[in-house]
DNA sequence: TTGAATTTAATCGCGCACGATATATCTTCA
DNA sequence: TGAAGATATATCGTGCGCGATTAAATTCAA
């Protein structure tokens, strides 16, 4: 397949810009979760915060950003959303009056039983092997961390 | 420092979800356009539309808005932010006065030459041979497609 | 031991993303 | 012709995402 995508041209279209391909693909995904979690009655950075807390419970607010990215700017008003859902639960630490602890209710916890659906959707979405599939989450990851590094480089500069 | 090591085997839980290596991809492309794209004084939206600009000038927002996966919600004020900037004007279209027409000024024309750095950026942050970089996109695209055919198939039922 | 530096969340403002709705214009056809 | 429907853009409200700043608690150091 010639000249499909150029590697380096002076005139770029905008489908050869990777970053847009990932763009579109993030959103591509968000429109096949969405009516699930809307059936759950959470957005999907909300989803992602459940599945962080699913897996551990009795997190603190840094903690949570860490793993998903993110900063208190974010996370707190998030935080307080789901926790006026009645998901969960946010209380200072009292051996640490900086952090803030944020434990599920039973209720959140109920409600990873009603995710089946979401679990899997973007891979039979996908229509695409298993292996496939995994292979190019792998190497995703792999560009990711990549860019990650570059970027704390610049920073420090 | 007590149990400095983490959980290892409940990370990996979170890392297993397609939809979260995305997302983190993307937030990580975002922050090496960052730096090159506040030295053009543009976000990253803007430059997508600047760059579909400078591919096709005079498109309709609706024609804007296909090639972007956008609606006229998010645009219409985008747009505007660029027209303020001095990039471009919108103006109807005579012969359909519910059309509006982007066209680019020759300030918007110009920004283009100081747009160097910003091109390859990713490819270059990646440390990826091009082969693969490009290889990873077309999977990254096909993807997209097959993701946006179920959510397309979904939306008739 | 106390004053400075560091850490942790929270707050604020701006710009996207998007569902729902509004408005104006154009098209269709009874 | 003119009323109904379709189309194109704009508006509004909510929730991220993030840079900048603030506030409070803790740690460090002179």
């Amino acid at each position: 397949m010639p000249n499909s995508v150029p590697e380096v041209a002076e005139e770029r279209k905008l489908n050869d810009f990777f970053c847009f391909t990932v763009y579109r693909t993030t959103h591509a995904i968000n429109r096949v979760y969405k009516p699930l979690l809307d059936a759950l009655g959470l957005t999907y950075p909300q989803y992602l915060v459940m599945v962080a807390l699913w897996e551990r419970d009795d997190q603190t607010v840094g903690g949570l950003g860490q793993k998903l990215s993110l900063e208190s700017n974010t996370l707190t008003p998030l935080l307080k959303r789901l926790e006026a859902l009645g998901h969960l639960k946010r209380t200072r630490n009292p051996h640490d009056e900086r952090q803030v602890k944020v434990s599920l209710t039973e209720q959140g916890k109920a409600l990873k039983t009603r995710t089946k659906a979401a679990r899997g959707c973007v891979l039979e979405a996908s229509g695409m092997e298993v292996k496939d599939f995994r292979r190019l989450q792998g190497e995703l990851a792999l560009l990711r961390r990549a860019l990650e590094a570059h970027s704390a480089l610049r920073a420090e500069a």
